[in-house]
DNA sequence: ACCTGAACACCGTTCAAGT
DNA sequence: ACCTGAACACCGTTCAAGT
């Protein structure tokens, strides 16, 4: 349902219910359960429309090229809709979100990369994980309701690190904070943490590179 | 809250409320809130309480080992609590789960293994990524209500797949089924992903060591 | 085929009142 | 200090009834 997508787009998850999706259609809100079987199967058809233009293309040659791309593309995608991201990756009902062909074509790059039977489906779960894990923590919402008390505390707790404690921690604290995980108050909707997406996604090319050379 | 978790192991997060909490406590709902704040902070103590023994010690000397014990680790905790694994991955609250103690840690071990300043920064995010991306689309919960009738279009859609337009597919399906991401109808409680989850913390930890020889 | 309308069994959270 | 009790503004979902 485009109107639910674009309903969760505005609030976000929380802010979104059948009922407030039955004003915005000017419906009532068991009308919905005529369309839909219920809010699950709902929320399972507004993630597969968010994520429809990110299934990649079949090139390029280079598995390692392809394999970058794809993750680039999936992270667009989320940004695009970044308020479904919970839903993927928490989810077990976001399976509707890839389909079939994404899954062929997964296999077959990391088969002509080189990985065969089982290592074939380790690699293959290493690059689901590899594509949903960063993009979901980083596009993970932060508490709605008292956001500036939030963002006060956060700021506070990391202003009385103590450098006798946590040396590393307070050496680092003007690079990290707001632009690491865990040390942050705003989320990857309004700082992406593009660098460190690309050093992840090349480190996991790179792994899974090492892993054919020296299993 | 010790009672709040132990009520989320059993009937899960959806199954979960605050008037249920206070049920199991014999007591008015209200009563609640004069002991916390609201249901957002409850959850981030019931995060926290949840991955309290997962703090890593600081040995072994050899970063790469340590990485996969702290990876490990953390895996064991969540699989001792499955249910609370979206609050962690999908909920920017569960800040509370990781302190900075274990902050500290990590980026002790990633410099002493050679990061360095922005690079360090990256590393850090790259590690909060594996260690938590795996293991939440690892224990994501099922459609808790109609699980039957789940597994039976999951296993239905996968006999029909068709092996002149997915043959990648259909010729590992034997191996896929139920133990590869979207191609599954349990989760890692029932069906852990024990060999995928190390050949995923194998592959970080020799990317990270190539982007070291090679930045 | 598609929507209304009433109804049921729930929620989180407030606030005054009790003890 | 800690809990009761009533109340408010919500939920998802059902089912008979309308058109």
């Amino acid at each position: 349902m485009v109107a639910a997508l674009s309903l969760i787009d505005r609030d976000g998850l929380n802010g979104f219910s059948m009922r407030a999706l039955a004003d915005a259609l000017g419906v009532y809100p068991t009308a919905i359960y005529w369309h839909v079987e219920d809010k699950n199967a709902l929320l399972a058809e507004v993630v597969a429309h968010a994520l429809r233009d990110s299934v990649p293309r079949p090139g390029p040659a280079d598995w390692r090229l392809w394999l970058k791309e794809f993750f680039r593309r999936y992270r667009a995608a989320v940004q695009r809709h970044p308020n479904v991201a919970p839903l993927i990756g928490a989810q077990l009902v976001s399976n509707a979100g890839v389909g079939p062909a994404t899954i062929e074509l997964i296999l077959s790059v990391l088969s002509t990369a080189g990985f065969r039977d089982d290592h074939l489906v380790h690699a293959y779960n290493a690059v689901i994980a590899v594509q949903v894990g960063f993009v979901t923590l980083e596009m993970a919402p932060t508490p709605a309701d008292n956001l500036e008390a939030w963002t006060v505390h956060m700021k506070a707790s990391l202003r009385g690190v103590d450098p006798g404690q946590y040396p590393m921690l307070a050496e680092n604290l003007s690079r990290m904070e707001n632009r690491a995980f865990i040390v942050r108050w705003q989320n990857g909707t309004e700082v992406p943490l593009d660098d460190s997406f690309e050093l992840f996604i090349d480190i996991a090319v790179r792994g899974l590179e090492q892993r054919l050379v020296t299993p």
